[in-house]
DNA sequence: CGACTCGTTGAGACAACTCAATGGGTGTGG
DNA sequence: CCACACCCATTGAGTTGTCTCAACGAGTCG
């Protein structure tokens, strides 16, 4: 029953770009195939990288944890993404918690396992090289985000890149997967809470997007970017 | 000529951690040694990234330029680091500017011919993968600083962050390298210049820091740490 | 000795934050 | 199926920390 999701969904992006197939089918034995509840945690920020995963369906929050022990959350990863790639192939502590914000399966590789596999293989050694390159990249152009940025631009920014990451097309608009809220996307944009809930109110009267509970519609996605500047 | 330097300098951390002998000379000699006055540019921000660079001696800083024109500093490299690494091997255009702040020199190498390295010494692949894991995680650490600490706590990060990176010991305290301005630091804490020309005027009045002109003494790093939570 | 860059300080404005109160959804358990 | 608890969201009022703007001071370089 998993066969079918593991060749169409996961077996895609990340690890297995460029792979031939015999190469695909070693690293996808390597795998096992795990399911987490809405809620569950798969790592908890501090713990020693000893599993790498690959989300198949479903969601992952990223969060972590201030010295003040508010959580804040960071990011969400989709299907295809690699959830702690970079603590795992740099072996330091999971900088960040990851709980399932759905019903999520994943694929997961034991460290020294995966470890051995990029040894071993260099196109898959040269895929994890792009994963985290892409990764670092993200993180400079948000942290340039946050420094040149108005609060209003930095979450229409959160907004176009959570619709691009795990977004699909709903019936009316680019539709944010289920669970997140305003909390959410106040913290990935460094802002207030409340002040994201003005903003996206004012946005809502102006018909850029659509607003509901744990859920944003981007409606208008050209002039959320214009607003992005 | 350039051995010694190279040998005793360059030649270390970066791509050529636990690399045997052999290799490491055929990377070396694969570099060229440049030198960059003050103020020259080793690339531009959107340029195609042909070169990769490890800073010798020197310093150089990365900019980036804003939708409305300004530059702002997004940080500094030092002796070892690797500059452009993660557009090179990923091969995107370089997301900032590389200016030299004081006279510099660097390895360099082509971008075909770096890539050709990778995929024919594991080690170095290896190293790559390090190199871009750990400036992953150092952004996503000052992404979260951005987010949940205060801006004197901001500016105490940066400045431990530089002393770190690019500091030397001084005959009193942790001075960082010379020619790093209120702006920059400013610019790197996403604050406006002048909070932080307050800020460190307190810090001064309290000891934790000596200051002058384009130039800053950590005093009392351990309070400075305190300060930054 | 100018010209330039870098830094300091003050005063005022305003955007975003804090705090508090209210209102809808959603899901659970009796 | 209703009632309750809980979470998420909205809105208002008041405060404040940081920014903006302007003027001045001091170090550095040619």
């Amino acid at each position: 029953m998993n066969q079918a999701l593991s060749r169409s969904n996961s077996a895609q992006g990340a690890l297995f770009t460029d792979l031939d197939g015999v190469t695909a089918e070693i690293l996808l034995n390597a795998a096992s195939q795990r399911q987490f509840p809405a809620g569950a945690t798969l790592f908890h920020q501090g713990d020693a990288p000893s599993q790498l995963f690959q989300v198949g369906t479903g969601l992952v929050r990223l969060t972590r944890v201030n010295p003040e022990g508010e959580q804040t959350t960071l990011r969400f990863m989709g299907p295809g993404d690699l959830v702690g790639c970079v603590a795992v192939f740099r072996q330091f502590p999971f900088p960040a918690t990851a709980t399932a914000s759905k019903p999520t399966t994943v694929l997961s590789w034991g460290a020294a396992q995966i470890l051995d596999l990029l040894r071993r293989y260099p196109t898959v050694s040269a895929n994890a090289l792009d994963t985290v390159g892409d990764r670092a990249r993200e993180m400079v152009d948000r942290l340039a985000e946050m420094t040149d940025k108005s609060v209003e631009a930095r979450v229409a920014s959160v907004l176009l890149r959570l619709v691009s990451q795990v977004g699909r097309n709903g019936s009316t608009g680019l539709e944010i997967g289920k669970p997140v809220t305003r909390k959410d996307v106040s913290e990935m944009a460094g802002v207030s809470y409340f002040t994201v809930s003005r903003i996206l109110g004012d946005w809502q009267r102006q018909g850029l997007v659509r607003l509901g509970r744990a859920r944003i519609v981007a409606l208008d996605p050209r002039r959320l970017a214009q607003v992005a500047t």
